[in-house]
RNA sequence: GCGGGUGUGGCGGAAUUGGUAGACGCGCUGGAUUCAAAAUCCAGUUCUGGCAACAGAGUGUCGGUUCGAGUCCGACCACCCGUACCA
């Protein structure tokens, strides 16, 4: 018996697809077209498990909807600036620039042997000039379309590697590399304001019907629409006005202090003539700028000393403190505190000692008796305590509130967004050049169209901190495009995701010089109809792409708003983790189990304890690298493991034994033409005129598993899919070759098990095809159809229950009167034993389901 | 902290969307084949009790709605993703 030797099927077929042109695509009119996109990977150098199942998921569907008849553009690139590139230039000494073009050549060996039906001459790579220097034009358009400006931020400063952080750099609130405490620090950053767009985007989510819905809804939380009032408070002894923004304006009767950013404008003012004041800005500083590291942290406050007057309250007075957990990215930076009704609020003036007043009492609950303990109230009622407020609904008295505000010019009603705009200024080599210059006459200057692309140098060093564009010879100084006088180049580079906001339109015409893409091929291949990739990227990257759609939109780059018409989001690659007695992770591949389960180190010897299943990742060592498990059992293999068992967007399990039994299969299938019987009839035989019970069921099951796989296929419930495939083939076991017609049955059943099978398991597909005696490729066959006369049953079998409790089936036929189906429920005996002769009460029937009898 | 999600046998999961819980696979048990093993094939496998027929229990926990709940509602627990400079 031969084995099924998939090194040299998988890569005879991957040849024969490659010299054919298989998958490299057109505009064609005359067909309908399918964008398959899966998320283009960052190029670490190798490819994992995560890469595996994304582009196996996007393979299948390029593949089903190309036999569905459909123009498919399935393409791939690489996401190639970033971080990582200048992390393994300082610790390996190696050129950003080098190391990236090496992992790309490394991976797309990898990616090719997966068999994947990609459009290989459109790939792309992110950091070469020839991709880059269209979002520098993109950039320079939004900027005179007033949608870029630059405002000061703040970063993660590290003072002992004298350069700015990421968040994911930033651990415990010190520098990931030098342990140092980090600092925040303020610098002028570029913007786009993304903000210009929130309702729109907000809006338009209702439309992205093929979307999962958490991703919209997830979406919506982050634009986060509220509407509000902007109240001004008259600061006592000052001629100014504190303005603050609220959710809640109806409670202002309430309020019990103000609080500040230690950012905002007063915090700094009053901090210059205040040590204490100051040392309590810099203690917020040190806490990093990411939002659960400002929200976990205990809510601290500094009484400035500073009052405000109450706008409604003759004489109150209200304390303004300093906060760290007032942004001053949201709102206005200053806030009024309601501590009845706002839950921090209420726990800071527990800990700072302020009044409380109740000012929205439960509607059930007498107004004189309700008072606030340890939790705040938050949900509708009648206004308390308010003087012309008292007895309204929190909506009534929001919007009298504010009337009474703009009549008094001390606020007004507004709608406020919680997304705030997009800063895309990095301080770091490998990224894309922004390209402005510098004058200290003239000001910032774009660089001239006919100048771009500004291209990157190639001869820098990583080997001290900071931007190696700040400290480069030449690189940076240039004469003013206006006034000619010497000027100095910016020398930050774009965030990584302007990159990704716009990749899946060069792929439409990956080869235009003078755009990014043409109008041409865009209108004809865009929206992306179905869009793959992980839920890790649900809001940031999806949405900067959404936005910057509409903003190519408005410089007229093209004609749609939404870039992706259709997402599924798959879940990750988890694998068992395991660790040794001192605790330190140990590689799977290093454990050896015994018979009784006790687990030992390959080498050491010494024991070993499983621990549960995580995100495969270097740092827990429960890798498993896919070129191995590709070398050890094909592509086929691998892909029908990421797609049986868990449905795409639930975590999947990897387990040595669920690739074991993949493997397992696919010889299975293999053997079914290797060995054939010789009852196993020619190809074209014409079917013959009686077909044995058996037969005529195992028919009706392959037309029955034609409809059911592609129904799995359009819902992407790829695992569904697999269980039916491997139904269909375990009831070839039923027909007995013998006799008369079952041979006939056996080949027409194979041959639609191989056309099911084809955009999972590509190669083996196409050998088997080979096998049944074609000579055409299967990967050019239609998709098969389902004969609609055998995909239903005319007898089904319905559940009878006394009380809800099964007790039975029964045979009926299809569509029965319910009066029959209560009839021979009814003359079941263990009906009758379980209603001991007392009469039903009523009987449900539910057609071709249930019979419930209730007693 | 906030936003979103997930939870079903020993394990991954299925369940026509309120109607027979456990399809399909993994693992395990027994058998066939083999000098033996691997591979392969056949049978069984939610739990408890029972030789069995069968009975009872059962979808993270607690409560509710319903003739009927894995599915709907309320409260809770655990884990995962995101949280604006990782991609």
């Amino acid at each position: 018996m031969a084995r099924y030797n998939h090194k040299k099927i998988e890569a005879a077929w991957q040849g024969v697809w490659e010299s054919q042109n298989c998958f490299s695509v057109t505009e064609d009119e005359s067909r309908p077209k399918y964008y398959v996109l899966e998320m283009f990977p960052y190029p670490s150098g190798r490819i994992h498990m995560g890469h595996v199942r994304n582009y196996t998921l996007g393979d299948v569907v390029a593949r089903y909807k190309r036999g569905r008849g459909f123009n498919v553009l399935h393409p791939m690139g690489w996401d190639a600036f970033g971080l990582p590139a200048e992390n393994a230039a300082i610790e390996n000494k190696v050129h950003p620039g080098k190391w990236t073009r090496e992992n790309i050549k490394d991976m797309r060996t990898q990616l090719k042997s997966m068999g994947l039906s990609y459009d290989w001459s459109r790939e792309i790579a992110t950091c070469e000039p020839e991709y880059y220097r269209h979002e520098q034009k993109m950039f320079l358009d939004f900027l005179e379309a007033g949608l870029v400006y630059r405002k000061k931020s703040w970063v993660n400063w590290d003072p002992v590697e004298n350069t700015v952080l990421a968040n994911e750099q930033v651990v415990d609130g010190k520098g990931w590399r030098s342990g140092a405490p980090v600092e925040k620090r303020e610098l002028a950053q570029w913007n786009l304001k993304i903000t210009a767009f929130a309702e729109e985007l907000r809006e338009d989510l209702k439309q992205l019907e093929r979307w999962p819905e958490k991703v919209r809804i997830m979406q919506e939380n982050w634009i986060g629409r509220s509407e509000g009032a902007y109240i001004r408070f008259q600061y006592n002894g000052r001629d100014d006005r504190l303005e603050v923004y609220t959710t809640r304006p109806d409670t202002i009767f309430g309020a019990s202090f103000c609080a500040v950013a230690a950012n905002h404008p007063l915090a700094q003012e009053l901090a210059q003539s205040n040590d204490a004041l100051a040392d309590f800005i810099a203690e917020c500083g040190r806490m990093g700028t990411s939002e659960a590291a400002i929200e976990t942290a205990e809510k601290l406050g500094f009484d400035t000393g500073i009052t405000v007057a109450h706008p409604f309250v003759d004489g109150g007075e209200l304390p303004v403190y300093v906060a760290n957990f007032v942004l001053m990215d949201y709102g206005t930076g200053a806030i009024f505190g309601c501590p009845g009704h706002d839950q921090r609020d209420l726990d800071f003036a527990r800990k700072y000692d302020l009044v409380v007043v109740p000012v929205v009492a439960p509607n059930d609950i007498d107004p004189a008796s309700f008072s606030i303990g340890d939790e705040a109230f938050t949900d509708d009622g009648t206004i308390i305590n308010s003087e012309f407020l008292n007895g309204l609904g929190v909506a009534e008295a929001k919007s009298r509130i504010i009337e009474k505000l703009e009549q008094m010019d001390a606020g007004e009603g507004t709608v406020n967004y919680r997304l705030r705009d997009w800063g895309v200024s990095r301080q770091r080599y490998w990224g894309c050049p922004i390209p402005v210059i510098h004058c200290k006459d003239c000001g910032v200057v774009p660089v001239p169209h006919d100048e771009l692309p500004v291209k990157l140098p190639e001869a820098v060093t990583l080997d001290e901190p900071g931007n190696p564009l700040t400290r480069h010879p030449t690189w940076k100084h240039v004469d003013c495009p206006i006034c000619g006088k010497a000027a100095e180049r910016e020398t930050d580079t774009f965030d990584t995701f302007f990159e990704s906001s716009w990749y899946f339109a060069r792929f439409c015409s990956p080869d235009a010089d003078d755009v990014g893409f043409t109008k041409t091929a865009a209108n004809y291949w865009l929206p992306v109809d179905q869009y793959i990739g992980g839920i890790e990227h649900a809001v940031l990257h999806l949405l900067y792409s959404r936005f910057f759609t509409r903003a190519l939109r408005q410089c007229g780059y093209l004609d749609i708003d939404e870039p992706f018409a259709g997402l599924l989001t798959q879940g990750m690659v988890c694998h068992a983790t395991y660790r040794d007695d001192d605790g330190s992770w140990t590689l799977p591949d290093d454990v050896v189990e015994a018979d009784g389960g006790a687990l030992t180190h390959r080498r050491s010897g010494l024991s070993v304890s499983r621990g549960r299943s995580e995100k495969m990742s270097k740092s827990k060592k429960n890798v498993v690298d896919p070129e191995g498990i590709i070398d050890t059992y094909g592509a086929d293999t691998a892909r029908l493991f990421m797609l049986s068992d868990s449905p795409p967007d639930r975590d999947l399990d990897w387990t040595d034994s669920g690739i074991e039994g993949a493997w397992r299969y696919i010889n299975r299938l293999w053997r079914l033409v290797d060995e054939p019987s010789e009852a196993f009839c020619e190809r074209g035989t014409p079917r013959p005129e009686q077909l044995s019970k058996a037969g005529q069921a195992v028919l009706r099951q392959a037309h029955k598993t034609i409809a059911g796989v592609s129904e799995d296929l359009d819902s992407f419930h790829f695992n569904k899919a697999v269980a039916r495939i491997r139904e269909l083939t375990n009831a070839l076991d039923e027909l007995d070759l013998a006799t008369e017609g079952d041979g006939w049955v056996y080949r027409e059943t194979l041959e639609i098990l191989v056309q099911l099978l084809c955009p999972m398991l590509p190669h083996l597909g196409e050998e088997m095809w080979k096998a049944l005696g074609y000579d055409t490729l299967l990967v050019d066959q239609p998709w098969p159809s389902a004969d609609p006369e055998m995909v239903v049953d005319d007898v089904v079998t319905v559940a009878v229950q006394v009380n809800g409790k099964l007790r039975g089936t029964i045979e009926l036929p299809k569509d029965c009167a319910n009066a029959r189906a209560e009839e021979e429920a009814l003359k079941l005996e263990t009906v009758a034993a379980a209603i001991s002769g007392s009469a039903p009460r009523k009987v449900i029937v539910v057609p071709n389901r249930i019979v419930n009898v209730v007693l």
